[in-house]
DNA sequence: TAATAACCTCGCAA
DNA sequence: ATTGCGAGGTTAT
């Protein structure tokens, strides 16, 4: 008999809203008890975090089995305090680290990682996550969790054969080139996605902004959420806007200025940073929260900060 | 090299 | 309800 669920011990902090809602992936749902349902691979997976560890369930998958591919998933292998005490000299950081100790990174899927990240392209979290939503209940295969159906992902095979057309009327908009290009890369050989893990950050850097419609920013995503490469250091809006109000760090023209900014201040823990700032900065909207204590209040209300007519 | 517009739609606020 | 603005960027001038 398969036990329809497992639970396993972990010894590291682990969060699943802030780790699995913090903009690093789009398709896990949070359920009225606490729990998160996503896709991994071709397996539904429903993760819940229980005194004495993880609650996993699967299918179609035995939770057993899926219990070495949900630990690396969730980068159990990271030592997330010596991260933290590295990083946390800074007092930014101690303040992320502090507002979200168990945000930790993601090893995902490079390929999902890649399109995802494409279609974030002057989009917002809410649309990304209802255009690859869209994309896997269109084009993915059905899979059921007792009784909760979800989708995988497009194979890069399968999605090139969908057509722009296709895609755009899946709401990817100008982006649909660029994913259908991107999957022919992949599906093709011609961008050897899978054997990126481990080779050197530059060379993957070059090989992914080779494609159209991706630059230096989507690169780091993928690099950082399903590549391995912890120091990169995705500058984006929030970012920015982070680095110039808590660091006083000018706008910094190119984009290689901030990466070197960053990897000068968190060395090979940039990636780890980059979350904290990424997340904590997002959460505040625009309200730029300095100057106060610990503004450890993510459950206010929006703040409104343009002026109250 | 540095600045600026265009790109598709959708989400959200007035 | 309807409208208008800007969005986690990239590319082409």
């Amino acid at each position: 008999m398969t036990a329809v669920r497992v639970l396993t011990p972990i010894t590291q902090p682990l969060d699943l809203a802030s780790t699995l809602d913090s903009g690093q992936c789009f398709r896990w749902r949070p359920e009225a008890d606490g729990a998160w349902t996503g896709v991994l691979g071709g397996d539904v997976v429903r993760l819940r975090a229980a005194s004495q560890g993880l609650l996993i369930e699967s299918a179609p998958t035995s939770p057993e089995q899926m219990v070495p591919r949900v630990m690396k998933y969730l980068r159990m292998d990271d030592d997330l305090p010596a991260i933290q005490r590295r990083l946390s000299v800074d007092p930014h950081m101690a303040q992320g680290v502090a507002a979200y100790p168990g945000l930790r990174l993601l090893r995902q899927d490079p390929w999902e990682t890649l399109a995802a990240f494409i279609l974030s392209s002057t989009s917002n979290i809410p649309r990304i996550r209802r255009t690859v939503e869209l994309i896997a209940v269109s084009c993915g295969q059905a899979v059921t969790l007792d009784g909760m159906t979800r989708h995988t992902f497009p194979s890069p095979e399968r999605l090139a054969q969908v057509g722009e057309a296709e895609l755009r009327r899946l709401g990817c908009g100008f982006r649909a080139p660029y994913l259908e290009q991107a999957a022919q890369a992949v599906a093709t050989g011609q961008l050897p996605l899978s054997g990126f893990r481990g080779v050197r950050y530059q060379e993957a850097a070059e090989a992914l902004t080779a494609l159209r419609g991706v630059g230096d920013k989507v690169a780091d995503c993928v690099m950082l959420f399903s590549l391995d490469r912890l120091e990169a250091f995705p500058v984006d809006r929030w970012v920015q806007r982070a680095m110039q109000e808590w660091y006083g760090a000018g706008p910094l023209k190119r984009y290689d200025d901030a990466r070197k900014w960053a990897w000068e201040r968190f060395g090979q823990d940039a990636g780890y940073a980059n979350q904290y700032l990424f997340w904590r900065r997002r959460q505040g909207q625009g309200a730029a929260l300095h100057s106060q204590g610990l503004p450890l209040d993510p459950l206010a209300g929006p703040q409104s900060p343009k002026s109250a007519r």
